[in-house]
DNA sequence: CCAATCCATACTGTTTTAGTCGGGATTAAA
DNA sequence: TTTAATCCCGACTAAAACAGTATGGATTGG
């Protein structure tokens, strides 16, 4: 019941791009040490986000990356759903491609697996980077 | 994000043996043609919970497995644990052992996992056997 | 021009998954 | 007492996924 770094990654990812989000491109380099991930690896990952059209890349010296919305509008769902393909906690029901189980109308597990399934996305879709910043914020306060 | 085969399966056959529960022991060749699944395979799945003590076995001719408590004390959330460990999106905010991730007090997406890993744990320990067998009832009425 | 950065592809070692295989132990029933 | 039905156990395996590495190329600000 495991997420791959995939999505831990690229939302830690994502996060900090928000809680940069204003002050230009930011090099993958400086997110990488931030979030303790290897670079490389990293570039991967945002590679799949920069095609989902979730981050903005800036070529050259002083490029990097850039949210491509703000982060009022991208919620956590999104990120997931992009590294990590559809949620579903068991294949016969993904967000996606309903059925295809031969006994999808019996099956009573079916609808264990669909009721963890939206309380997943509930949670996830009702999460915006903006929250997540906020919550930040939040937190810092109460250390100083 | 998915489960593996292990809690699906596991749960496709306790919850059978939970709508046979009280006629005796039935034996895994039954459970395996029902639900489909390789006997041979959901042989190594039962004897994991048998050795948690979810099930009983009964050996030589006639045997079977049996529930080892009635469907209404066995919620799914105690099968998907022992077959599928400890309930955590990420490593980091397992049910068991919390901390060990260096950033634990800053990291904000660590809050969202612990969002999502209770609402998970909420939808799969409020569902007992005996509640699946209920829907299953009422799924039948409805076609006959 | 050159250093910083993004971009793309290919490779790799490890672990997990989802089984298969082969045989042994137990016991009800014939 | 044999036999067939069952559970029990450990070893093996092919394929995929995971979590990276490695290498080199393209772009661009200073």
């Amino acid at each position: 019941m495991r997420l791959s770094t995939r999505g831990h990654y690229g939302l830690k990812a994502m996060f900090y791009l928000a809680t940069r989000y204003g002050a230009g491109p930011i090099p993958l380099k400086n997110v990488a040490e931030m979030q303790n991930i290897s670079e490389h690896y990293l570039e991967q990952l945002i590679a799949i986000l920069r095609k989902a059209q979730l981050v903005k890349s800036v070529r050259g010296a002083q490029g990097g990356y850039i949210l491509a919305r703000s982060p009022e509008e991208i919620r956590v769902g999104e990120i997931i759903r992009v590294l990590e393909g559809p949620i579903a906690p068991v294949e016969c029901v993904s967000e996606l491609k309903t059925a295809e189980c031969d006994q999808a109308d019996f099956c009573i597990t079916r609808t264990v697996w669909e009721r963890v399934r939206d309380s997943i996305v509930q949670v996830l879709d009702s999460i915006s980077l903006a929250d997540m910043c906020r919550d930040k914020e939040k937190n810092q306060q109460g250390k100083e």
